[in-house]
DNA sequence: GTCTATATGCCGATAGAC
DNA sequence: GTCTATCGGCATATAGAC
């Protein structure tokens, strides 16, 4: 009999989301995400047309939650620009010491797909990180941060890096040297900002 | 009959670096690594007790070379360490620019097992990743850097941060940003470096 | 040390009933 | 929309001949 279709299709995601992201995406057969969904194989490719299909829908389905989480973290905030970029950092740090943290979903699968340029798993990696990195430098750009593009890249490579390290040591402290990094070169550019705005004044 | 162990050994390890580095670990059968070899598959498991076997010599033999590269690149060369780093940065987006570039074989395989802590994949990534950073501080450290350890993770991170960003996007260009930013980091520094020391001469 | 042949099980994907 | 049953193929690993 039917149930809930939307309702079907929300718990195979919410079983593919935990064992992709706790085991990697090859290494988990969609036995395994349909047995976890209370379903059968038959009904998991009644909602998705193919493995690679609901890896896509998995990923897509960790874009929004995943910037939103560093968006809100910071937008209450009326700190300095270098102090909200630090608590990014920290939260990275709080995040990986999470016994289920196994780092970023979208660079393990751009890892994974690596041989296969156009797989919809590295579309959806490349979309979310140009996402993040735009947002940062709105984030710059709104605090007249000169150089904003520029930095902002600095930092979403500090960051990735922040994790990756993590990721590969089990060590969570290398987030503090990726945010000394970033409030070095923020603060830096902050100093030559106020510098150069300092000396137009009457 | 038996032909020369070491060299069947050898070709087996050849096939397993092409085809694990261009495609994955787990998207690659030990069929195809001893079809590549031109042995069969009995004989890959003469010389190797297991596929985790076979994945653990893989990864040590590329550890030695993927550093020893950056090493020579450098060693000759009786530039001030902020140019050489940058010189690391350099290397690294001129060898992002060949076709079979696929990012980094420790990082790929640390994301691909992330979620098997002790897996022999990650264990090996772990050693050569701190290897790695160690030699960086050594570099530092030479030039009487102060703060060696710390910039020396620094630009470890940028380092990763950059193959990661290289990787998702497919664009070599995201270690200039890299190297900018590692420059940034050591000229701020040595400028405090030479700002101390020029003040004790007589 | 290398071979042929095979054990055993999971892979993604599908047929057809209800 | 969900089920039972199954397809052909490939996974890692092994038995036993030479």
């Amino acid at each position: 009999m039917p149930r809930d279709s939307t309702e079907t299709r929300r718990r195979l995601l919410a079983a593919a989301d935990a064992l992709f992201y706790g085991d990697g995406i090859r290494s988990v057969g969609v036995d395994a995400v349909a047995q976890k969904a209370g379903v059968t194989k038959r009904t998991l490719y009644y909602h998705f047309a193919s493995k690679d299909d609901l890896v896509a829908a998995y990923l897509d389905g960790r874009d929004v939650p995943t910037l939103g989480r560093y968006q809100e973290l910071i937008a209450d905030s009326a700190e300095p620009v270098v102090q909200r970029v630090r608590r990014i950092f920290e939260h990275l740090k709080a995040s990986a010491k999470s016994p289920r943290w196994r780092g970023c979903s979208f660079v393990r699968a751009a890892a994974e797909f690596a041989g296969s340029p156009g797989h919809p798993a590295r579309v959806a990696a490349s979309r979310h990180k140009k996402r993040f990195e735009s947002w940062l430098a709105e984030l710059l750009i709104a605090e007249g941060t000169a150089d904003a593009a520029s930095l902002a890249r600095q930092v979403m490579i500090l960051f990735d890096g922040a994790v990756t390290q993590i990721l590969i040591h089990r060590d969570p402290s290398y987030a503090d040297a990726a945010g000394a990094a970033a409030a070095r070169l923020l603060s830096m550019r902050s100093a030559q900002h106020e510098a150069a705005t300092s000396v137009s004044p009457p």
